[in-house]
DNA sequence: TGATGTTATGTTATAGAATAACATTTGTTA
DNA sequence: TAACAAATGTTATTCTATAACATAACATCA
């Protein structure tokens, strides 16, 4: 399941301001947003789809650039640990975080067909989730809501059948 | 990340109601519950903790039977139809559902030190989540919510550092 | 019973995701 | 500049999952 790095939809406005929060927060904290780590963000950014690493690795190859498998995990490492991107489990793909600077687990609704997801942030499935795991005396490390679907616009054209 | 298939801890007990459940669903529903599927249910239902594919393939062979791995994951895919085991999408394992029946996605904690899973069914979780996806014209296929922390047992014992 | 179609399993090979281990380079600080 | 730390380069390997095709088991009906 090799998906396009499809440069074409999200805004490039998106990845221009995606960019400057990411160089604000490194700075910030002290941490090194380094050219390659500042690249493999606006790759993320600038797909209208999540991007799985091997494919962000082609693109930085098209770049001209040298790499490997860890060169990628290690940049996305990095960003995942500044809070600037997520990992959605279920598909093996990173997506840009829209709300960085607030280290979050986030909530997902991932369209089947598009493959284009939506980052939610309701406080009340959070206070849920933490009412159970209080109860239960369980610490929380980090929490996955994902939940893979149809989309609004998907939804209006015939049904796809696979 | 080869986890052991530790036979010892769930109770057998457990395992002998989860296949006399998973008879019983197969039939009525005039599904083949074969001796292979019956043994990879066997199989995650003795573990304490939830097995990966590679784990249970290794015990069927020590088993003595024949096997590679589309053997397990057709078996973990037939399990998974008849919603008579669960995937964990955060580490790629499989345990068995404790609601068999009734189709659902589930909510799991998840100890990152014993391994052990409690699954959760919190009907106020599933109904925020639909408001979300109605709110928002989203069709739902598939929920996951997994969180991964320190169940109580473990928090009792010194710290561990990784 | 035997022919036929379907379902399940065997088998080989490969694709896809992630990390281990070590070398080299770059950056920082004394 | 020397010495240390952080980042990246590089090779190899491990783990997860599926494609594609062959064979075997099972069911149904003439």
């Amino acid at each position: 399941m090799q998906q396009a790095a499809d440069l074409s939809c999200a805004s490039s406005i998106d990845a221009q301001q995606a960019l400057a929060r990411a160089e604000a927060l490194c700075q910030q904290r002290g941490a090194r947003l380094t050219d390659l780590r500042r690249r493999v963000l606006e790759i993320i950014w600038s797909s209208a789809t999540p991007l799985g690493a091997y494919t962000i690795l082609d693109v930085l190859r098209d770049d001209g650039r040298q790499g490997a498998p860890p060169t990628v995990y290690r940049a996305l490492d990095f960003l995942l640990a500044q809070g600037l991107i997520h990992r959605l489990a279920s598909l093996n793909v990173f997506t840009g975080c829209r709300r960085p600077g607030s280290h979050h687990s986030g909530q997902f609704l991932i369209c089947r067909d598009c493959g284009r997801v939506s980052e939610l942030s309701n406080p009340a499935i959070d206070e849920l989730l933490r009412a159970e795991t209080d109860a239960r005396g369980f610490e929380v490390l980090a929490q996955i809501v994902e939940i893979l679907g149809r989309c609004p616009d998907c939804l209006e054209e015939p049904t796809r059948h696979d």
